[in-house]
RNA sequence: CGCGGGGUGGAGCAGUCUGGCAGCUCGUCGGGCUCAUAACCCGAAGGUCAGAGGUUCAAAUCCUCUCCCCGCAACCA
């Protein structure tokens, strides 16, 4: 069988916020795909990217005090602690704010301008004088056209769901500047999408037998043939400035891509950037005539961008079109969606933090997950239960309890297994177990797993090795009978490996084993191989290391808690009587065993102050020495462990409309 | 009637396409074992299959209606 080329993505996540939970399950869905095909000897190139454009990250790095690149770069830093943290093999991780996306980008809008999908036309918007910038519809706020509520979005109404244009609303406001937004024109570019040849595409796309899962057909199916005012329109491709993105080739006046446009392009820019760093072939791997398959996995939220845009774009301008987009629910906690502003969800980053292995949430997750687009829940007793009863109790522990007779009383060496019965059963299931990974059915998978490793247990335990090793003459059983479960362990071990790469690894050098392939679940270990000394492979999920995870208090970065203003208001006076100076930092040193403080020496103008800011998680010494701060001047000092602080200096932590659980912490104002 | 997904013992799920005694894991209860990480093995209790109606010898499964939950509803990344 000729092995496959598979080029495999996730979807990019946006770089304004540090990964939450939804990304890492995503990720270990992919991986273990990507893991399982590795496993069967092909060859898989698989890549992600931070989502790096548009006007949210534009007004977050803005607020931060940073360059958006500056802001992305920082988001991007943090990223390899949580890929690495949960064992996700990509080959690459690269940006959509790089030359490789840039080029492609304006290389894909060239085309389809060519092939005359694109056209420009005038399109009036609400401007904000005081920002100097278009408005999207999410950044007007107003009064509600039909019932007055006021504080509506400037799409539909919450209190009376009316649904209007943001030009309709009464006494509208820029939630960016408060100011009033004026009706201003401007020359948009479009994508026919409406086009008929390309809906005919999309739709003989959609329709290709096992591309998409059913209940993703039926939806994009949806928007496709909508009529009157659902009807497919054509879309809206670029900005005014000013934004974050990537200029619109060919024309003098400033405009830019929307971001959505060159997002999915960053998986191809991705793909570049390693190619040109590996020395392999990009057309081979996306170019028209492509051999390769291309796979995406995705979750519901964009399919819209995905099965319509996406392969239309790519269709039209010359390149390969995806050959599956696998979509996946969402992940709930205990029952609730995911909040994505704080912390109800768990942070991954906080799981690893906490010592938590990473292969738990790995099984976990995989046990749960199957081919729909379903949402599943986290419960953390489920998953207290499930990882310590079928990883430790049944997986591990079949070699746990006969390894021990194998390096005592048979020097390390195994002797002839029952090749018949039980172990081949076992055997027999490799291409069962492989068409459940291949059609992403891990819950399935691990199941049949699972029911293996209780007949391996049945098995010891009627052959009871203990009493053998007492009895006379029972030294011959006694080897077959380890051995045998030795082997069942090894089989058991390759169909976990794509959930469960380092326990699998562990447990490739207690037996000695080189890497396992899918294929050697044909061979078994013979008489005569030598294994090494058992050592516990998988230690169990704690309790109250668990509920740490849901603990409010934060472990490291302080994640403040929703200001209080609403329930103690703070009277004018109250606020005056606060001194905010700007002061000038003349020296920031680290503070000897702190782990949070950092020491500053302020400058007020001719008065020096000494004060600790616990600041260290966010900020090095040398990034604040010379910088304007706002320092309370008049607090009280505080003798503090290492010091005395004579003043406070003021820093936002990071903003809780994003999604940040576990956000990047702390901005000095 | 906007669309998609879902509702099965205390918890999590399979079974629905292709109708045939309602199944699995965890938990609970009882027993066994002592090689193994309070692990393992055997047994028991526990279910109006969201509700109502229909088709059928037979319905969790097919049809109709209703209720509840989650998500989507481009110009939001």
């Amino acid at each position: 069988m000729p092995a496959r080329t598979i080029f495999v993505t996730t979807a990019l996540p946006y770089a304004n916020a540090p990964f939450h939970i939804g990304h890492i399950m995503e990720y270990i869905q992919a991986d273990v795909w990507v893991r399982f095909q590795r496993m069967q000897g092909h060859a898989v190139t698989f890549v992600g990217a931070d989502d790096a454009h548009g006007a949210p990250i534009m007004l977050a790095a803005e607020k931060a005090g940073k360059s958006p690149e500056a802001f992305v770069a920082e988001i991007a830093r943090g990223r390899r602690q949580y890929l690495d943290g949960f064992h996700v093999s990509y080959d690459n991780w690269h940006s959509t704010h790089s030359p490789e996306n840039t080029a492609l980008s304006q290389d894909i809008f060239r085309k389809l301008k060519a092939a005359g999908l694109v056209y420009s036309k005038p399109v009036e918007q609400f401007y904000d004088p005081v920002k100097r910038m278009f408005l999207a519809d999410r950044y007007i706020k107003g009064e509600c056209p039909s019932c007055g509520a006021k504080d509506q979005y400037g799409d539909a109404c919450e209190n009376c769901s009316s649904v209007y244009a943001a030009t309709e609303l009464k006494n509208p406001y820029s939630t960016l500047s408060g100011a009033k937004p004026v009706v201003k024109s401007s020359e948009h570019f479009f994508f026919r999408l409406s086009d008929a040849k390309c809906k005919a595409f999309i739709r003989q796309w959609l329709e290709t037998p096992g591309r998409l899962q059913p209940q993703v057909v039926n939806k994009a199916k949806e928007w496709l043939d909508g009529e009157g005012d659902k009807a497919l329109s054509d879309w809206d491709i670029s900005r005014d400035p000013p934004y974050f993105g990537i200029r619109v080739p060919d024309i003098a006046e400033e405009k830019y891509l929307y971001v959505w446009l060159d997002a999915p392009i960053g998986y191809l820019a991705s793909l570049k950037n390693y190619s040109e760093k590996k020395g392999l072939d990009f057309d081979a791997l996306a170019g028209r005539q492509a051999r390769a398959e291309m796979v995406h996995f995705i979750g519901k939220d964009i399919i819209y961008f995905h099965t319509l845009f996406w392969p239309a774009m790519l269709e039209f301008s010359g390149y390969k079109v995806p050959d599956h987009v696998y979509v996946h629910g969402f992940i709930t906690v205990s029952g609730d969606k995911m909040s994505k502003s704080r912390g109800t969800g768990i942070s991954p980053l906080r799981y690893l933090q906490l010592g938590m292995n990473a292969e738990w949430l790995r099984y976990y997750i995989a046990a749960k997950l199957n081919a729909n687009v379903e949402d599943f829940d986290f419960n953390p007793d489920d998953f207290l239960a499930r990882v310590n009863s079928d990883l430790v109790g049944k997986y591990v522990n079949i070699a746990s309890r006969c390894a021990v007779f194998i390096n005592r009383r048979f020097g390390g060496l195994l002797g002839e297994s029952e090749h018949r019965g039980l172990l081949a059963e076992v055997q027999a299931k490799a291409a069962e177990l492989a068409a459940l990974y291949e059609s992403r059915e891990f819950g399935k998978a691990l199941r049949e797993v699972m029911r293996l490793a209780d007949l391996a247990n049945q098995y010891v335990d009627e052959k009871k090795p203990w009493e053998l090793a007492k009895a006379a003459g029972a030294e011959s059983e006694l080897h077959r009978v380890c051995s045998t479960a030795l082997n069942l362990f090894r089989l058991l071990t390759l169909y976990l490996k794509p959930v469960l790469p380092q326990t699998a690894a562990q447990a490739e050098r207690f037996l000695r084993l080189a890497p396992l392939q899918w294929r050697d679940a044909a061979v078994l270990l013979p008489a005569g191989h030598r294994i090494d000394e058992y050592k516990h492979l998988l230690g169990r999920v704690d309790a109250k290391q668990l509920g740490q995870l849901f603990d409010v208090a934060p472990l490291q970065t302080p994640e403040t808690k929703e200001p209080a203003v609403t329930d103690q208001p703070v009277t004018i006076d109250a606020f005056n009587q606060l001194e905010l100076r700007v002061a000038r930092i003349a020296r920031a040193e680290h503070v000897d065993g702190a782990d949070k403080l950092l020491k500053l020496t302020l400058d007020l103008g001719g008065t020096q102050r000494t004060v600790f800011a616990g600041i260290k998680s966010a900020y090095a010494p040398e990034e604040l020495e010379g910088r304007l701060t706002v320092v309370v001047a008049n607090l009280a000092p505080r003798k503090m462990k290492f010091g005395v602080s004579e003043g406070m200096i003021l820093a936002a932590s990071w903003d809780k409309d994003t999604k940040a659980g576990d956000g990047p912490g702390i901005f000095l104002v």
